[in-house]
DNA sequence: TAATCGGATTTTGGATCCAATCGACAAGAG
DNA sequence: CTCTTGTCGATTGGATCCAAAATCCGATTA
């Protein structure tokens, strides 16, 4: 039974290849796959800032030879998660007050921009999918899970700008500053995630009312970013 | 005669030192050459745009082997200057309007913001550098040096905002803006390239008027991206 | 005749090996 | 005693080799 490979519109074996797709590690290869633990270890804050990320030992530790971790390395350095430097290696990036407040500088100029081009292309199906990630994130205890329930709904309300290039920034911005995410969770409440402000940002959205809609965002990323930068003022 | 190490202000050697720096082609390893020389070609428009890039062909070009290419175009990949798929190689990604939009809507939300936070730090060298990068302009007609000095000029506004990560990501939407300036110089007379906008930016920045300064660079913006646009329209 | 199957070629991904560089420590000169 | 300098171990950069995947192309069959 050879499968059919050219017609682009062929039901009998769509769902099947979206099944294979829904797979979470499917690394199509090593490379890939060490970039991606790599990368949410670092995010997640399991590696810690600073910590020399010795090539022969993340081989040994993946399973693989030096070079996917070279790739994987080279990769991360370009997404700012690692220092590199030539015949000295990679160094976990560090975290600071200057480069938090430089994520949300950032975030400032990007996120707006990218939510007035979405809301006047908006549908009912965002409008859903943003208020089912928003009752996720009330039950949701697990920090990787949070930031993650935390990206995708910003993203959502982002994605009918339908400007690829933007919203990938938006994106990788979103992801480094999930690595100060457990530094919100210290200083505020673990379960108040500043979700009077999401929801204030979904109604905005819903009424199409873009200069409230940015506020809202403002006044949420301006709050984050004080709320780090206090935690950082506090342990010097 | 064993020079003084420490003070930051010892003579003897400085003139040396800055001499060395000046050399231009100075890759400290095989694979940052490869990755400077294909960026610069890329973003000079010397490789078209859509050409596959054959890791040992590149290789014999460069003189090395394949995998300094290979980590090359690893980090060309992160910078969105090549389209890379698992098995099928790297490609040089493509230019379109609906990307020059893209990279558009993200220099209008980044550059006004890092104009803002500058402002306020510029000091009088700045202004001077900028002046000058400007006189420079104006006698300049090589396109390569010309988008190196438009950028440079932005920067140098842009530079006091002090905030690393903010002007890196300013600095690579400018670079990948180079590649549409020999559409610009063919659309426009190559030697009008809005110096009055950049000079009425200067002087807005000089008397400190933040917004009059953010109202001239949004309708820079503005006026090269609808040139741009208008470019791509007439060709289909 | 058209579509499909199968092998050969090309190209990339990954592993192993060698060379170059950096850091630390010890030895020698001033 | 201090500073320089040479050497050694550790680690990365680069080259070569092998395996896997994709493409190309001809042959076979319905």
């Amino acid at each position: 039974m050879p499968p059919d490979t050219m017609p682009p519109d062929s039901p009998p074996l769509a769902g099947l290849a979206t099944l294979l797709e829904q797979q979470p590690n499917r690394p199509r290869t090593a490379t890939e796959f060490v970039e991606a633990a790599l990368r949410q270890a670092i995010l997640g804050g399991h590696i810690a800032p600073g910590t020399p990320l010795r090539q022969e030992d993340l081989a040994a530790l993946f399973g693989v030879s030096r070079m996917p971790v070279r790739e994987a390395l080279r990769q991360l350095e370009a997404q700012a998660l690692v220092d590199f430097e030539p015949h000295k290696g990679a160094v976990v990036t560090e975290i600071s007050a200057e480069d938090a407040a430089d994520n949300y500088a950032i975030r400032r100029a990007l996120e707006p921009a990218a939510l007035a081009l979405a809301i006047p292309h908006l549908t009912g199906d965002d409008f859903e999918r943003a208020e089912e990630l928003l009752t996720d994130l009330d039950g949701e205890a697990d920090q990787a899970r949070l930031g993650d329930l935390n990206r995708r709904f910003h993203l959502c309300l982002y994605g009918a700008a339908g400007r690829p290039k933007l919203l990938a920034l938006v994106n990788a911005q979103l992801a480094t500053a999930d690595r100060y995410l457990r530094f919100h969770l210290a200083a505020k409440g673990r379960d108040h995630l500043a979700q009077a402000e999401h929801r204030a940002l979904l109604t905005a959205c819903r009424a199409r009312d873009t200069a409230a809609a940015q506020a809202v965002l403002l006044q949420h990323l301006d709050t984050a970013a004080e709320t780090i930068a206090r935690f950082f003022a506090e342990r010097g």
